[in-house]
DNA sequence: CCCAGCATGTAACGGGTTACATGATTAG
DNA sequence: CTAATCATGTAACCCGTTACATGCTGGG
């Protein structure tokens, strides 16, 4: 179980409300965790309760106030033990790779729209990828411009070059989706044609 | 929820207990699916209480008795029926994407111990798929061989194709996952040397 | 004798998902 | 007027994990 980590580590990069965090999680988090703003609330209020986090109630004008959590002395500490030691393979779990082994009981070329679905999904979802390594991370700098404060993501340049690194992690992923798809609709319009 | 369906998928294959289930998600399904026996108990009676599996009890010497289960017409409806509904883009859990981020806010070198085991694991089963695949998809055949019936994977040959693809899709992804894991120790190693 | 493997389960706990609830402001 | 966005929550349910429990057989 990492929420909680995961959590600490977006408010170390940017100090946050609850809502904020689940918004987070929709995008540049949620692309290797996810969680709804019902679990981030509950594992706050938890963290708060441990000590975890700090709240700060902050007053909005046009807006509903909210209660901004930062990461305390002791919620760092606690992310550097987690870091310390070793997390277990994560467990898959693959929807589409049983439907495509249920496809053999079942009408193969009836998967085709759904792994073209797929297929569509994880190509948007590159370009989106590639579009945010555009704007946060140069254009074709390998490992130049040390600057960093304008408007990239979070604080340090080391915490810059890791999430570069993440995003590389993510992109790859999409890439290598995209390819097996194909390799899957291949494979059932080779079946589908044959009978 | 897919754990019906892969269990579905798995029996069609061929009809076994709940442990032998069990045993075949710490291998072949579970590289994409898993599940412990306990949940694959619970949710098996569930199966049979809804008709979509009949069991039948085989005395055994020298062992425990087991209880066969296989799937029913209306199994076989219900996986069809699934089969042809959307699944959703399943959501994502990379603890170590967590731990990579948040290696900025502790020690960047204190990770690459944990990578390069990462790394090992996903080293060791490429070559576990790899061998696999040599052991149950010819060598270096493409399309050939019709036969199927001596030991390789379940019943037809469309059955054969797909679970090749699924696969294949596997040895896709650890192989994604190791460039990957090297990508990130070149960029923890640059950020250790630096400073 | 003890351990590993076969085979089936119960119990408890916590995490994740879905649905429901409230209430204010701003844009169309 | 209505819908969307901001903001925070409660409740119920199921799923997944861990621990515990039982009992038999064969091999070292």
């Amino acid at each position: 179980m990492a929420l909680e980590h995961a959590i600490l580590v977006s408010l170390l990069e940017k100090p946050g409300s609850g809502y904020e965090l689940a918004r987070r999680f929709e995008r540049s988090i949620g692309h290797f965790w996810t969680a709804t703003h019902q679990q981030i609330y509950r594992v706050l209020k938890r963290m708060e309760a441990d000590g975890w986090v700090d709240v700060r109630d902050v007053p909005q004008q046009g807006r509903p106030d909210k209660k901004e959590y930062a990461v305390s002395a002791s919620g760092l500490s606690a992310l550097a033990e987690w870091l310390h030691e070793p997390v277990q393979p994560e467990s898959v779990r693959h929807d589409l790779a049983v439907k495509v082994r249920g496809a053999a009981f079942d009408d193969p070329a009836a998967l085709i729209g759904e792994v073209e679905r797929h297929r569509r999904m994880h190509r948007d979802r590159l370009a989106h990828y590639l579009e945010g390594e555009r704007r946060d991370f140069g254009g074709s700098d390998a490992a130049g411009t040390p600057d960093s404060g304008a408007s990239g993501p979070g604080g340090s340049d080391a915490g810059r070059e890791l999430q570069h690194a993440v995003l590389r992690g993510g992109i790859a992923y999409e890439r290598m989706m995209i390819a097996w798809l194909g390799d899957v609709l291949d494979t059932l319009h080779r079946l589908a044609s044959r009978r």
